[in-house]
DNA sequence: GTCTATAGAGTGATAGAC
DNA sequence: GTCTATCACTCTATAGAC
């Protein structure tokens, strides 16, 4: 007979706030933001409306927490990406293996990094440029890697910086759009071949 | 003494349709789907709410039929820019053609163009259904000249088409974020040089 | 054709029992 | 911590006077 609820202990409140996150991501990068409401990310964690509440003050502090950790899921992705270059990785290699890793993520397969790239301009103002921020404050991004392989010569001096930046980011953002079923192959081969191309074009 | 309005006719039904399509544009280009209410779009064409319902039979009518707009915009300007070409030119022309005026219609110029590009992925799946079906049947797509390109052998025979069309989309898409009001260059200059870049890539 | 008033349907958020 | 009930608000859409 169960006597006590205590031997089979709940989800902690920080799992069960996981679970929150994660089911607002999986939604966000279904439906967009304007059709995502919190009936739909309660009941894809089983759980009610109201009860998200008791976790975050505020609809829109639940979505940008959402936004905040696909930012550090870039920004992860490329720092692994870079340091796991051997020791006599050129600037141009570090650019690459970032552009790769930005670009894995969006295939279609991380739903914090499709739900960033669907909803960053769907958001109000207020929320964009506190993301904004914290993008810019990821410490490997692609504007120092430009920058710094432009530095050592290894990209021509002429290419424009801002120009090879929207390619890079409005190609990873369109990227997420990718049916990776309909494919064959591997997410990895499919970065890796676009890597290729972004960079013949900034070359 | 005025004792007459048939004097100075209303401007037609014709043209305040046509004005309200315009406003819905301005302020979809503005702020995106989500946030453009009926009010809005009255407002920024000095009318009421309940008017629009005169013209349109519903909000998403109105939306829809902006979008259809957008597309036969940049169906115009990319036949337009390949019709105007030489006479020998080549595929590989005939598609940096068709690409530089995308880009140039979307570099924050053009109301529809910007718009479309905004809220393409924020629409009801139905809707976006029906534009992806209008953009399909565009003459002269970007689909068409790629494959053009690459069967005349002016492209290598190994680059993805799929993956060169999301580089030439996503990158036009991201493009209207461009502020250009912060560069001395001129659209077409900016385009073109973008333009390049794209080449270079799928080359 | 225009404009006021309001119906009708959601949605974010809160109160309060349990 | 959970869940029901409900408030407050916004927005689409319609009714109807003019």
């Amino acid at each position: 007979m169960r006597t006590s609820t205590a031997r089979r202990p709940r989800a902690s409140s920080l799992e069960k706030r996981q679970r929150i996150l994660d089911a607002a991501a999986k939604v966000l990068a279904r439906q967009g933001y304007a059709e995502t409401t919190l009936h739909h990310v309660a009941s894809e964690c089983g759980t009610y409306a109201a009860s998200l509440y008791y976790y975050f003050p505020s609809r829109d502090d639940l979505v940008k927490e959402v936004m905040l950790l696909a930012v550090d899921r870039f920004g992860a992705a490329m720092a692994d990406a870079v340091r796991d270059l051997p020791a006599g990785a050129t600037a141009i290699d570090r650019l690459k293996a970032a552009v790769r890793a930005m670009l894995a993520l969006s295939i279609a397969k991380d739903d914090y990094a499709v739900a960033y790239n669907r909803i960053f301009d769907q958001l109000p103002a207020a929320m964009e440029a506190d993301i904004e921020k914290a993008r810019a404050a990821v410490p490997i991004g692609i504007a120092e890697l430009l920058a710094a392989t432009k530095d050592a010569g290894e990209i021509s001096a002429t290419t424009d910086m801002k120009l090879a930046r929207i390619l890079i980011i409005g190609t990873t953002h369109w990227m997420s759009k990718w049916n990776s079923a309909r494919d064959m192959r591997s997410p990895e081969a499919i970065s890796e071949e676009m890597t290729e191309m972004l960079l013949r074009a900034i070359r």
